[in-house]
DNA sequence: GCTTTATATACGCCAATGCGCATATGCGGG
DNA sequence: CCCGCATATGCGCATTGGCGTATATAAAGC
């Protein structure tokens, strides 16, 4: 489900951009690394990553005791230039230097 | 300010992203055209107009008894482009068609 | 000065969101 | 089977966000 404030709402939050930022490399990326790598609880990363999914954003595969997400292939192309742009815009520790 | 979370949470809201389309025609619009327009009420709308403006996509212009938003003037690329896309992410009507 | 028009803002309310904790569920291996 | 790892989810809580109502502020015209 494309809408733009569903998608827009979806990546509006700190940890689940960060996830969007891992997840755009085009692979696969189980829970359990997201957490790590994030710093997030198991729990939290979980519902963001369902999120995510709800959004329409990502895929989720199972795969033995693992959960893969990946970046839904072939958005449309208005939804990719999104989140294109959202990762880069300068996290703001960036701006300070300006 | 633009990080990138505080841009995606002003835009992710019907009446504000609604605002950012028709402001985004370059020119200035005051409060009660805004409000007319997309059915807001006084207060509802000068809000969100604070919100944007405090996200930094929109400036104001104090002109006799009306304040003219118009969209910021030289937006990094990044930012303009995340807008851009934005606003052409069809509204889900138009999905359903599909 | 007073009134009208335009906009902002304080206050209180309700709904939504994010979180931790605990528990359920799925799966593989002894 | 039972256990352990990975993930999802129910529950309660605290925070945030959007809203209406009422009030403040600002400017214009008489």
């Amino acid at each position: 489900m494309h809408d733009p404030v569903t998608l827009l709402s979806a990546l509006a939050e700190p940890t689940r951009l960060a996830a969007i930022r891992l997840l755009w490399d085009g692979h696969e990326h189980c829970v359990c690394e997201l957490m790590e790598r994030l710093g997030a609880s198991q729990s939290r990363m979980s519902r963001h990553m369902a999120t995510l999914k709800s959004a329409g954003l990502v895929t989720d595969r199972r795969d033995a005791q693992w959960v893969r997400y990946r970046r839904t292939p072939n958005l449309p192309e208005p939804v990719a230039t999104l989140i294109q742009a959202a990762l880069s815009v300068p996290p703001l520790p960036e701006r300070i230097a300006a």
